[in-house]
DNA sequence: TCCAAAATACGCATTTTGGGTGATGCGGCA
DNA sequence: TGCCGCATCACCCAAAATGCGTATTTTGGA
């Protein structure tokens, strides 16, 4: 912005047509410039290391370590690179497992050129381009399931369930809740044949789902 | 698509100005038509349970009801009008409040016209219009930072815990793994002693956070 | 090769849970 | 009025989990 400082960029991507395009349209863009171009995380991992760019074109289906992979990687030495996944792969596996090991923006090669600058663009200025099918299914994250199906627990059973997935004991929960812990103990029983669960971490898992775990 | 059939929005926003402008950058696009203006969700609710619209165009900040609190009500009746949640909110509560209610995308109201309106079609295509700035947050989700402050675990000690957490007693988890339940049990006691845990339930919300509870 | 960490295992005492059974009071509702 | 869901509490017994100590074997590196 300041200057006319030029946005440094690695491809690494194993289709050779396809590197050789996207270098082609970031050069030409005048103001991206592509420092490297392998087809392979193991032929750029020195040099990325070595001399982080500003951003890092990524492939996930790459031969050797894949993309993903690389990504976490990086992200663990606090790299500050930023990480642009363009892939064909759309499915929650890859989406999740990039997001969460750090891509700092995720589109698809079906992108239109433009699209793609607009996305470098963006990932440099600190946004994140997420192609908008991605972003539905990263929305679908946070509301999974239509829970409604599972026994409805009465107020008091909540209250319970939720301290106890907090790690509470019976005698604390009781004392919190100022009655007893027979009670406490009755309310559960009730809360595991509602969720046909027979323990603790069991009913929380039935009630809260399964967690990120 | 298919035939010239127009978009049908509703908006409700508070601000007569905004809602004003909007509703004119709307029916001047051509297929879209606004059917509807309400300046707060008691205002809109009957006509919109009624008939519902395939958009609806939704501040959060609004007096009586929230967007947010009607976005939720809106998807547990299962109606399926996509929400555009367009405020001038962008802190993490507003955000993932919004999104885990149902809102199928989030924009922000300095967004320009003409990206409102494309958001508006990307909703209703099965995307999801999420501003970048946005998107980086919900990224961020993604990765919780630090972790590297608990004291690690072995391997042994991470595979127990990950059967704790699903529920599995030391006896189960000592068949699964072929070793004795007192291993289990001195695995565990370590895992305990690194993450200063007493039970289970500790042990397994501070190995892997507190969970969406 | 030698050390330290990790993984394995037992014993004993105590606390916490889970399963069974039963009981009381309260408030809504047909 | 009587039935039912909900919340409350109690007592018995067994299983599971927890606390503390100790000890051997395996493994991975310096």
């Amino acid at each position: 912005m300041t200057v006319a400082t030029q946005l440094r960029i690695v491809i690494i991507e194993d289709d050779r047509d396809i590197a050789i395009a996207w270098e082609k349209l970031l050069n030409d863009s005048g103001h991206i410039i592509c420092t490297g171009n392998y087809n392979s995380v193991e032929a750029a991992r020195n040099i990325i290391f070595r001399y982080p760019p500003d951003v890092i074109l990524m492939d996930i289906g790459l031969p050797g370590m894949d993309g993903i992979t690389f990504t976490r990687e990086i992200k663990e030495k606090n790299i500050t690179t930023e990480i642009l996944i363009c892939t064909v792969f759309h499915d929650h596996e890859n989406i999740f497992n990039a997001l969460k090991a750090g891509a700092g923006g995720y589109i698809l090669k079906s992108a239109p050129p433009d699209e793609m600058l607009h996305a470098i663009e963006t990932i440099y200025a600190g946004g994140a381009p997420i192609d908008v099918q991605i972003a539905r299914k990263v929305l679908t994250y946070f509301r999974p399931e239509k829970k409604e199906l599972i026994a409805p627990l009465t107020r008091r059973e909540e209250e319970i369930i939720n301290r106890v997935s907090k790690g509470y004991r019976n005698k604390e929960i009781a004392e919190l809740m100022h009655i007893s812990a027979e009670t406490v103990r009755t309310h559960i029983r009730n809360i595991y044949s509602k969720l046909q669960a027979n323990t603790r971490m069991e009913a929380v898992n039935k009630y809260f789902g399964p967690g990120k775990r």
